[in-house]
DNA sequence: CTATTCACG
DNA sequence: ACGTACGTGAATAGT
């Protein structure tokens, strides 16, 4: 199906203006407006290849709404100047893009809008940041709203509409109407907010229906809507969107052609953005692009199966899935497009089963873990080979964050301009990338694979105990309460105790408290501890502070997760860290509490599902041990190899005394030392984080160093390394890259830390992938049912049948152990328990 | 959107 | 002299 885009020129560059920090090019002048909006339309142009599209702006200032009411609009503030410069440049470039542009003297964009979206035989889709425009939603018409500045788009239909507002779009109306709306300074019924006006239009319709009906509206509010009726239907002439205003223009003006030629290139860069500029940057080291001008064509469902037929010797073919559409491509240069309107994604990836279901064909995704999910769904068996694009470009420079992937692939898209195209072109670059930088086997034989993994145990979710909440959650409030009423008692005044501003003020301005750093008023937990005699208000913050975060981020925050199935189905992402790690979001499950008893006892929530066992297996000590394998030092190899506790060695060789006279607060000070060498040791860091004078800290460290010399060998070489060639690596040969800084500068240090922590955290990373693929095929391979549900970096979680506890026990226990061959023994420590507190 | 705080490895 | 541990995600306030 083919479709108008209209956008809403001025609600955009005005949200990009104010989003986006400020973007300023050689002469000095701020472009951060004009980048945005060309971003965006990039990023639209690419996820949608709209047919048609046409950019709407207001032309003048007075229209009939002034007439109608002189104040309209009139609190609006005029363009701050930096935005309004940059107005003809955006004009410009996208006449340069050949994007049509319609603006015309009295009229407002919005009423451009609606009209252009009602006039043509086509489906349209209007882009804005502006919810006016929800009004004019209808069969025919999606309004797609962009939030977070312009990152993010949220599609608005019939559909999505009314489950989010219960009420029909034409209502929005209505609704401003009776409530007003302040941003346009649209008068409303005084006394009526949105909850009224909900509430009356949930009952009445419409405000006709509702003047007809006023003698059954109770109490005041009766007498309020009959005063202000001239005023409530004024506001409905004001807030009604126009969309029959007379315009000119046909739909062919606004066919899209390939708008990056080179005079709009030239332009980018003369104003730097940084889809050129820096994303060049991260891979100077030979990104080849060519100009190529891809083609697009939209097609009916229909016809999808003709094309199938007619390319059904193609043996790469690039399947890009969007919310809005999906793309495909059998080369560089010809796309086609299949809108998703009136068929979902399943629908049209059912299509490609056969192509699914084929071993010789290699089949590019952007997202590999959501093919899996289509074809769950249809139970495929597939077949193809399949390669992950931003997974691959991941491996390539991990700086590339998943929010990034896309930008990036568009700064590829840019060149190429469609999904289906642009992913045959950045698998050709990714393909020949990994090859060069040795990537290839890692890529092909952990990552990829492992992709399954984390969708399985995305699937499978942990089983929550409700009841663990629900008995929680209101002791947790309780003594919220309570904490409050005796911290503002103590204050003398009411304040927010949840802002650290307004606390820091209480305490150092109004009670005077000691402020060790002068400058800000820091309340962080180091800060509170050390005034804890001070005054009585501190234990109760700490306490609240505790409380607090237990219960809204781990009681409040896990309940909006649990699904139908009582389970929470929590997201890994395999690549948003820069050392290899996996992150978990949606809830964050790799950061549950365990350091304090009361924190811990959170972990009852999770338990084994039915007829099952719980069982976690971590790897102990696994960084310290790399540290081991890696320099080779003889006395922490041996002290591994005959199982000696590590912290005691460390603490007998530096304070030099025999191993039983090692006292627990040597041992203490040892441990700190050995997890400071992880994180590129610091006098002042290790000095913090014991509690100790600084050079007391930097002796601890010599000691350290004259002792194990190795170990500043090896922390050296990395540094070395990454002094070299900018970037260092693990064992397996993940690559992490660094940013160009001043040598010796802040920054330089900082990237020498992490250079000496990578090798560390990166291997561990490595290893712990490894086991769990090695771990995941071995169940397969004995038929097993126990599934890994979770993964905390160096712990796996196992929802185990009873009956198969004693197998698997040993089956993980080996195959984490036995992951890879080091210097020195990987030992795994298992446990199993009904729910996560008792394991 | 950014800063602050705090939870984890 | 100067600011400091490595890597994450979520909630909240405030611009």
């Amino acid at each position: 199906m083919e479709k108008l885009m209209i956008i809403d020129g001025n609600s955009l560059i005005n949200r990009a203006y104010y989003a986006l920090p400020p973007l300023r090019a050689s002469d000095g002048k701020n472009y951060n407006a004009v980048y945005g909006v060309v971003n965006i339309l990039a990023k639209l142009l690419s996820t949608n290849a709209p047919k048609y599209l046409c950019v709407a702006f207001d032309a003048a200032r007075k229209t009939f709404r002034n007439d109608l009411y002189s104040e309209y609009k009139a609190t609006r503030k005029g363009m701050p100047e930096e935005l309004a410069e940059q107005m003809p440049v955006l004009k410009d470039l996208l006449v340069k893009m050949n994007i049509f542009i319609y603006e015309q003297q009295g009229i407002e964009a919005d009423d451009i809008i609606g009209t252009l979206a009602r006039k043509f035989d086509v489906p349209s889709v209007i882009v804005t940041g502006d919810r006016d425009a929800l009004q004019l939603i209808d069969k025919n018409t999606e309004v797609w709203l962009t939030r977070h500045g312009l990152s993010d788009i949220e599609i608005m239909n019939e559909e999505t509409f009314a489950e989010k507002w219960g009420l029909e779009p034409y209502q929005i109306v209505h609704l401003k109407a009776l409530m007003g709306d302040n941003s346009d300074n649209i008068p409303g019924v005084p006394g009526v907010g949105e909850k009224t006006a909900l509430n009356l239009l949930q009952q009445y319709t419409t405000i006709d229906n509702l003047y007809q009906n006023i003698q059954n509206v109770a109490g005041k509010l009766q007498q309020k809507l009959i005063d202000n009726k001239d005023l409530c239907y004024l506001s409905f002439d004001l807030a009604t969107i126009r969309c029959d205003e007379k315009i000119e223009c046909s739909l062919e003006q606004m066919r899209v052609s390939f708008p990056w030629n080179d005079e709009v290139l030239e332009l980018c860069k003369k104003y730097e953005f940084r889809t050129i500029t820096k994303r060049k940057e991260l891979f100077k080291e030979g990104i080849t692009l060519t100009n190529i001008k891809s083609v697009n064509e939209n097609i009916e469902f229909g016809r999808l199966r003709g094309i199938l037929e007619q390319n059904k010797d193609a043996k790469t073919i690039g399947l890009g899935v969007s919310k809005t559409t999906v793309q495909v491509a059998f080369d560089e240069i010809r796309n086609y497009t299949i809108d998703l309107i009136g068929y979902s994604a399943e629908m049209v990836l059912f299509e490609f089963k056969e192509i699914l279901q084929n071993p010789d064909k290699i089949v590019l995704v952007y997202n590999l873990k959501q093919i899996y999910r289509f074809a769950d769904a249809f139970e495929l068996d597939l077949k193809a080979q399949f390669f992950d694009v931003p997974l691959a470009i991941y491996l390539i420079n991990s700086n590339i964050k998943e929010d990034t992937h896309e930008p990036m692939l568009e700064y590829l898209d840019l060149f190429i301009n469609h999904i289906g195209t642009g992913l045959i072109n950045s698998w050709n670059f990714a393909v020949k990338e990994l090859e060069a930088r040795s990537l290839t086997k890692l890529y092909m034989e952990l990552e990829l694979p492992l992709v399954r993994v984390l969708y399985e145990m995305e699937q499978a979710g942990i089983t929550i105990n409700s009841k663990v909440l629900d008995e929680l959650e209101p002791k947790y409030k309780q003594e919220m309460e309570e904490i409050k009423f005796r911290v503002m008692k103590y204050a003398g005044e009411e304040f927010n105790l949840n802002s650290p501003k307004q606390l820091g003020t209480i305490l150092f301005e109004k009670l005077r408290l000691p402020d060790k750093n002068n400058k800000k008023h820091s309340t962080n937990v180091d800060v509170l501890e050390a005034l804890k005699d001070e005054h009585p208000i501190i234990n109760e913050i700490l306490r609240y502070r505790t409380i607090s975060k237990m219960n809204s981020t781990y009681i409040e925050g896990m309940r909006q997760y649990i699904k139908a199935d009582g389970k929470i189905h929590t997201q890994f992402n395999q690549t948003t860290t820069v050392t290899g790690r996996l992150s978990s979001n949606e809830p964050n499950l790799q950061n549950i509490p365990v350091r304090t008893d009361e924190g811990r006892e959170l972990r009852k929530m999770f338990v084994a599902s039915e007829g099952c066992e719980l069982l976690s297996a971590d790897y102990s000590q696994i960084e310290l041990r790399l540290l081991a394998h890696y320099s080779q030092d003889p006395v922490l190899v041996d002290a591994y190899k005959t199982g000696k506790d590590i912290h005691a060695t460390t603490a007998s060789q530096i304070f030099g005394v025999p191993l039983e006279e090692v006292t627990p607060q040597m041992r203490r000070s040892a441990k700190a030392v050995n997890f400071g060498i992880i994180y590129g040791i610091s006098p002042f860091g290790l000095a913090q984080s014991l509690g100790i004078p600084a050079y007391q800290a930097k002796d601890y460290i010599d000691r350290y160093f004259q002792t194990y010399p190795t170990i500043r060998q090896f922390l050296d070489s990395s540094v070395q390394e990454y002094k070299e060639n900018n970037r260092v690596t693990t064992l397996l040969g993940r690559i992490r890259n660094f940013e160009n800084v001043v040598p010796k500068s802040r920054d330089a240090r900082f990237s020498e830390r992490a250079a000496m922590n990578m090798p560390l955290q990166g291997t561990a990373s490595d290893i712990i992938k490894l086991a769990m693929l090695n771990v995941f095929r071995a169940l397969k391979q004995n038929n097993l049912k126990s599934k890994i549900i979770l993964q905390i970096h160096d712990e796996l979680i196992l929802d185990v049948p009873k009956n198969e506890v004693e197998i698997v026990r040993k089956l993980v226990k080996e195959n984490m152990e036995n992951v890879i061959p080091l210097l020195v023994p990987l030992t795994v420590e298992i446990d199993v328990g009904q729910s996560w507190y008792d394991i």
